[in-house]
DNA sequence: CAGTGGTCTAGACCACGAA
DNA sequence: TCGTGGTCTAGACCACTGC
């Protein structure tokens, strides 16, 4: 029951205690909640007021609900990527680049699709390639799946000079990846820089990750740099938060 | 108005008729949106369904209401932090610590609150620490604010053994903070590990961060390591994802 | 079929902000 | 004082799930 004179409105009190009933443990990972009928009877609030409150654990990420089945506590799950490791020759020598090696490494059943394109560069994708706004890049649109789910969403693009006449223009980049084809042109790898946020998703991600409520995106964009500084290419990639750890190492000093 | 044959819901049509106005920048960064009242006109719906629609957007971080004043778009912000330069010993030598000189490098005016404690390790904790669980740790739990604003909280776990007689025990660690301590003790630090991930925040760090609607966190473990691997040091970090960005840059090959 | 969550209405009263 | 958003009710009908 809630209390009507502390001024906290019912339907954070409610929620509040469903809150602790699920990271207490009472209610269990994967368990369900009682329905949103019973919450009533146990509450003494009506239903739209039950339903705010299951809105703000489903915000906050607790909970699931199901059509006609019920609302759940939401179990978690997450998978480890390495950074360092991750891009090295040796691992782009034996894959067909950086998703295929993080597949191998997490051993499940990895594909892609791509989709290639040409367009001027925007204010910042041009800050990013240290080139003029308006210059022609190709774009690499990649949806990644494992084990059929789509798991990261990356867009690549590389000043368009760079990418004439070799397979990186392909759907199907070749062993090594689009790096490989790049150093065979000629173009060294020097670094790496990655850039990390956080926000939520969009309606298009959403569906396209098929992210419940309450899920955030990691987003990251990662500059690749040939010896001299110069940028090569930037890929922008979107990551559902509750599926994606990454990982950086550096040496002190 | 709603299309009531087209089988979307109508709280969806609206959210998606009001985001579109705000990404196409008709309603600017910072405007406010009509009022309740008045959209409940534009749309034809009641008022239930138009809140719903501006849940939805709150929910995206998209828009803020204010009691009374109205729903505002919401602006853009962002901070930068770059990561390999920022916990190097000369940078330590003229600072306090990281976050000291993070604010001197982003000119903001930095405060920062302490709590000290001891807690025995649990699961987690003992294998960053790769110490036995149950084993006695310092914890330092800070807060810290930006020209007054909460930024991001921090909690900083070492074994007992090597903070004991240190001024790692005391609020104020003196220059160069915590690693400076380590680095005097004999215990040079080696190498760092990030472990970075986000999700949506407990309604503590909505309250502590001061986080409108549909901000997620980005959580950021670091892991300080001697020369010889050995973990000295762990901290949990918890930011604001529309006031950071994190870089890293590494070298390829 | 019964039970579940999904959507929607037409009001009501309250608290806050600005004039 | 008035307009704003915040909360809440007591229903209604629909769509989905599972027996």
């Amino acid at each position: 029951m809630v209390d009507r004179t502390s001024g906290v409105p019912a339907f954070r009190q409610v929620a509040a205690d469903l809150r602790e009933k699920i990271v207490s443990g009472r209610f269990a990972p994967g368990a369900k909640l009682p329905s949103e009928h019973d919450l009533v009877g146990t509450y003494g609030v009506s239903r739209p007021t039950i339903r705010e409150a299951v809105d703000v654990l489903r915000g906050e990420g607790l909970v699931t609900s199901e059509h006609g089945r019920g609302v759940f506590v939401r179990p978690p799950a997450s998978i480890q990527r390495v950074a360092r490791s991750r891009l090295s020759r040796d691992a782009r020598e034996r894959n067909r680049g950086a998703f295929l090696a993080d597949a191998a490494a997490g051993g499940f059943a990895p594909s892609t699709s791509v989709k290639i394109g040409f367009e001027p560069a925007d204010a910042r994708v041009a800050g990013h390639l240290a080139i003029d706004e308006g210059t022609e890049v190709t774009v690499r649109d990649r949806v990644m799946r494992a084990d059929g789910l789509v798991i990261q969403l990356a867009v690549s693009r590389l000043p368009r000079e760079l990418t004439r006449g070799t397979a990186i223009e392909d759907a199907d980049t070749g062993p090594g990846g689009t790096y490989a084809r790049l150093e065979e042109a000629g173009r060294t790898i020097g670094s790496f820089a990655e850039h990390v946020g956080a926000r939520m998703p969009t309606p298009a991600e959403a569906t396209q990750l098929q992210l419940a409520g309450g899920v955030p995106v990691i987003t990251v964009t990662r500059v690749a740099y040939d010896v001299e500084g110069t940028p090569l290419e930037m890929n922008d990639m979107v990551l559902a938060a509750d599926r994606y750890e990454l990982s950086y190492e550096w040496p002190a000093g």
